[in-house]
DNA sequence: GATAGATAGAACTGATCGGTACGAACTCAG
DNA sequence: CTGAGTTCGTACCGATCAGTTCTATCTATC
């Protein structure tokens, strides 16, 4: 329950604790499997103050959808960062976090995915291609870092495989981010020339 | 309009026609994107025909990803068949096709991964999987006949290319299938020992 | 040409939806 | 203590939805 009753000490927290409380709902249920009523009572706020707050349903979908792109962004650089400076462990670390999350059993697909797929609104279009330049970038630069003779290439590349395994995972294996850890090794370059190390 | 008024030489053709009109409407709309009114009103043909047909909006949904489903893969199987003999024509006929599709100024998606990804249905979710079974079978054989140590893995690291490529290619990447095409053949092995054509 | 089955078209139902309005309860500033 | 602002809870509104029913009309068959 992110709200109490009366006036606000502070209304980011409001609007925070009502995003976070409605990012899993509209995660299992899907975006348009809950309606704005039973989504204000399971968060415990009001319809009056959701609206206020973000104007109408869309207006909360935008903003569940832009801070869970935040989020999952910051855990895979995080994941990225503990792995040490070799390109091959870095990789690694990506697809066995991104395995430990297709073996939740909570796993329902990647949100940005369901979303993109599920809702034809140009809004959510941005928000969801926004978040996969951020995902380009960071698997580019390990691309870079491996010393790859076309490193924009092979980030692409990968795009595809980390793209490709949550989806699979989602609608047929659930090993999918296994496969996709070894093609990716595999698509490195061998010898490591690390010219592009910086 | 697939129906006439009056009764019906071939209940086959009708429930076909259905099929077919429906198809592109629920495609481009999303399958909650259009009600059944306008659904029918485009098909030409009456509520009280779709409902003794497909019993719901939910069977006349199904009935139309099974024939997807099936249109899709024999599209892909026989681009495959008139790629000649030889593995590496086979996956570059695979993916130049995709490409092509990916070209189309109506690509939407895969219609299969859109309804997996929005539609919370136990029936769409096994459609959609079978759909996956068949594309896996598919991409193994060419892997078998490529003369890969592991077929099912490089099978298996051929779907998430295939189905990563349709999705960025909808949300992120128009030439997806190009990058796709790259990485599968270099997943390939180096020389064919072709120990495996048959 | 009479009959039976299938159809289009439109009216209708009950439920649900997103969004608004309002009163009562509450908090904080002065 | 008072008043302004915030919130909950509920009631409400118009629109839309999936699904049903009815009638008039068409076609194939006998």
């Amino acid at each position: 329950m992110p709200v109490r009753k009366g006036s606000t000490i502070d209304p980011e927290r409001t609007r925070t604790g009502i995003i976070e409380a409605a990012t899993p709902l509209l995660y299992e249920r899907g975006l348009d499997g809950i309606g704005v009523a039973e989504l204000c009572a399971r968060l415990g706020a009001s319809k009056e103050t959701v609206y206020r707050y973000f104007g109408s349903k869309e207006g909360l979908i935008q903003a569940v959808l832009e801070a869970r792109s935040k989020r999952v962004t910051s855990w895979i650089a995080g994941a990225v960062a503990a792995a040490g400076d070799d390109p091959r462990d870095q990789l690694t670390a990506v697809f066995d976090e991104l395995q430990r999350w297709y073996d939740d059993p909570g796993f329902r697909g990647c949100a940005m995915q369901n979303a993109a797929a599920q809702h034809h609104v140009e809004a959510v279009r941005e928000i969801t291609s926004r978040h996969l330049d951020r995902r380009l970038d960071l698997l580019t630069a390990i691309a870079r870092r491996a010393g790859a003779a076309d490193p924009d290439t092979l980030g692409r590349q990968l795009l595809l495989l980390v793209e490709g395994a949550t989806l699979v995972a989602a609608h047929h294996d659930r090993n999918a981010g296994k496969h996709a850890k070894q093609a990716a090794l595999a698509l490195l370059p061998t010898v490591s020339t690390s010219t592009g190390t910086v």
